[in-house]
RNA sequence: GCUGAUGUAGCUCAGUCGGUCGGAGCACCUGAUUCGUAAUCAGGAGGUCACGGGUUCGAAUCCCGUCAUCAGCUCCA
């Protein structure tokens, strides 16, 4: 890093580099690892790749080359195809081209001028498309010249410290119908360090993956025979879902939520009635049975509908919480399944809650402090962005305001922050997602609060008001891990794969010094059993170096010694992983610790 | 779904130019060892080289198709 400016802060925000402003307009930016240095760096990267390949491809065309969140990439098209083997090659040229110390000096044109230098680029013409200004900039460095606005730094040799990280397809202009491009994606800072850095946290990354953690684990797999996207939870992983499921469904007890369920295959007339067949029905597994057509249920929204309808709703019955584990199959297109995050059968932990619109806030406010209690049991950060009205959309603007001036006061009158997408709610009704950010910064989306004006009015539901009129109850959908499977992937990359002992697969492993001692474990064993608990014995015919071993890998939150002294004091010598510390404890202290700390599960 | 890559034992991975190449470590099984805080020793068993075709005297190896996985595009809980 260095006191080198390389831009300026304008006061509108706008960041210029020293090529167009070679007076001071703004604060300047120096070369080092501020957000706005880093948006001139990367961008300066790309080029430099752009060049890298020129040099290596001299037909390579070139289409945006833009910083994305986390780095840059460049979409290009060569007559050779580009693989991981390349990236090498690329970054040494890259290294070569950074200490010649090219200039980077900019330069305008018109936009004719512009379109007849590149005339033989068909990419570079496309980009030109895009562009409504009369006059373009040009950046050059040595031999190689970019349609481009910049910004860039002065010159090659800031750029040192890059790693391209992989290499993809992507369509011209995301468009699935275009061409396909090849897309190189890559990271720069301004000193070593950093990167380094970086790569560590990107190393952390694949050592949390749910993936790896959950075969390692054993907590699910997969198998190509059955089918792709459909998993399978071995005893572990199913041990780990079901504390949780047993957790979350008391939550919804203690919040006066109604279970019910609903089958998993409805007639064909029941989505067209809702909406999905028209709308969804490209993702949805539809069958027949005796010549009639069935849908498997991609939501379980008709099954709560249906329940509700079953007999007549009074208003004192509202607002009627109804929830379900309910487990919904959609097809997922092949190339977006990925682990437990993207699958084609899963569990949503989902709920319909029908009242009358003008109970829609006190509704939201208790669904939004139901997820404040889940996230931060299980310490995430998360945030909420309230979606509104989309150009499409169905119901009165006056009930669609009343609706999302709801939401917003729910969450202003807690106290939460919020984003707001506006016109990104559904075309039903305006609603709230969670975002939560795990223990190494990654997002994730989970929960979710949709109001809906459109089913009730679709099935025909009411309830009978005060005045013994009949009225249209709103339904509110919410979801708040989103699904048990999904939820469980980011639990695990969150926690590294080391659970809270609340819902650990197994909380205790026993490591007794040798044979004789595992009469004791097991005593111990069992009395935690029928609290609740799962342990393992590692009592095999190995070394006691290698159990603890063994029993640490697998990230149990207690391992725990028997020997002599144990037995005979009825004590404990406990390897505790939380705190990562040995001590020893009476029998009863540590039976006392572990309720408690079960009990801490409690949302 | 699209583009590219990959698929060898339960797991991680060697296997050159098509010809003693069916290999290693871990895991598993058996025996010895009975141990005080992260791998005791010895032996053994395990594979339709993803699946199906093709080329060839000969295929894990080359070609085609299918399935699955990975990265990305697109999409979503």
């Amino acid at each position: 890093m260095s006191e080198k400016i390389i831009g300026y802060i304008k006061e509108n925000g706008e960041i210029v580099d020293t090529q167009s402003a070679p007076e001071k307009v703004g604060s300047e930016i120096y070369f080092d690892n501020s957000p706005e240095a880093l948006e001139i760096i990367r961008h300066s990267t790309a080029h430099l790749m752009a060049q890298a390949i020129r040099e290596l491809y001299p037909e390579a065309e070139f289409f945006v080359g833009p910083v994305v969140d986390e780095g840059f990439y460049y979409d290009f098209r060569t007559k050779e195809k580009i693989g991981e083997e390349e990236l090498k090659r690329i970054e040494k040229k890259m290294k070569e081209l950074a200490k010649k110390r090219y200039p980077i000096e900019k330069y305008e044109i018109s936009r004719s001028e512009a379109a007849e230098k590149f005339s033989g680029d068909e990419l570079k013409q496309a980009v030109l498309k895009n562009i409504d200004s009369e006059t373009v900039s040009i950046y050059r460095q040595g031999e190689f010249e970019d349609l481009c606005r910049g910004p860039h730094v002065p010159d090659t040799s800031f750029l040192h410290n890059f790693k391209l990280t992989r290499v993809a397809g992507a369509y011209l202009g995301g468009d699935e119908n275009a061409e396909m491009l090849t897309r190189i994606y890559g990271i720069a800072f301004a000193d070593k360090e950093s990167l380094k850095e970086y790569l560590k946290m990107v190393e952390e990354a694949k050592k949390r993956d749910h993936r790896k953690l959950g075969s390692e684990l054993e907590l699910f797999m997969f198998d190509e025979n059955a089918g792709a996207g459909l998993p399978f939870w071995m005893p572990k992983g199913a041990r780990l879902r079901s504390r949780l499921e047993s957790i979350l469904f008391e939550a919804h007890r203690r919040r006066a939520y109604q279970p019910v369920r609903g089958p998993e295959i409805l007639k064909a007339q029941m989505w067209h009635t809702s909406g999905h067949y028209a709308c969804y029905g490209e993702n949805m597994y539809l069958t027949e049975i005796d010549e009639q057509e069935y849908g498997i249920k991609p939501m379980n929204c008709i099954g709560h509908i249906l329940i509700y309808k079953h007999s007549v709703k009074s208003y004192r019955d509202l607002p009627l919480k109804y929830f379900e584990y309910g487990v919904v199959h959609r097809h997922e297109k092949s190339g977006v399944l990925h682990g437990l995050l993207r699958v084609r059968e899963f569990t949503q932990d989902d709920a319909h809650i029908f009242c009358t619109p003008e109970q829609i806030k006190e509704v939201v406010l208790e669904v939004v402090e139901f997820v404040d209690a889940v996230m931060k049991k299980f310490d995430f950060d998360y945030s909420m962005e309230i979606s509104t009205k989309p150009e499409k959309a169905i119901g009165d603007d006056e009930v669609w305001e009343t609706a999302t001036k709801a939401l917003k006061e729910a969450l202003d009158e807690n106290g939460l922050p919020y984003g707001i997408d506006e016109g990104g709610g559904a075309f039903y009704g305006p609603k709230i997602d969670v975002k939560i950010t795990d223990a190494i910064g990654r997002k994730w989306q989970c929960g979710t609060i949709q109001v809906d004006f459109n089913l009730p009015e679709r099935f025909d539901i009411e309830y009978v008001a005060e005045d013994n009129e009949r009225k249209r109850p709103v339904m509110i959908h919410r979801a708040i891990l989103g699904s048990f499977e999904r939820f469980i992937a980011i639990l695990t990359e969150h926690y590294a794969g080391e659970f809270p002992l609340f819902i650990a697969p197994t909380q205790v492993i026993f490591v007794p010094i040798s044979q004789e001692h595992s009469s004791y474990a097991s005593q111990i064993a069992q009395k935690l059993l029928e609290m609740g608990m799962d342990s393992e014995i590692y009592d095999r015919n190995e070394s006691l170096n290698k159990r603890i071993r063994m029993a640490e890998k697998q990230k149990v939150p207690y391992v725990v010694i028997v020997g002599d002294a144990e037995v005979e004091n009825r004590s404990v010598a406990v390897r505790d992983r939380r705190k990562r510390e040995q001590y020893n404890l009476s029998e009863e202290e540590f039976m006392l610790q572990l309720a408690k700390q079960l009990e801490e599960g409690r949302i």
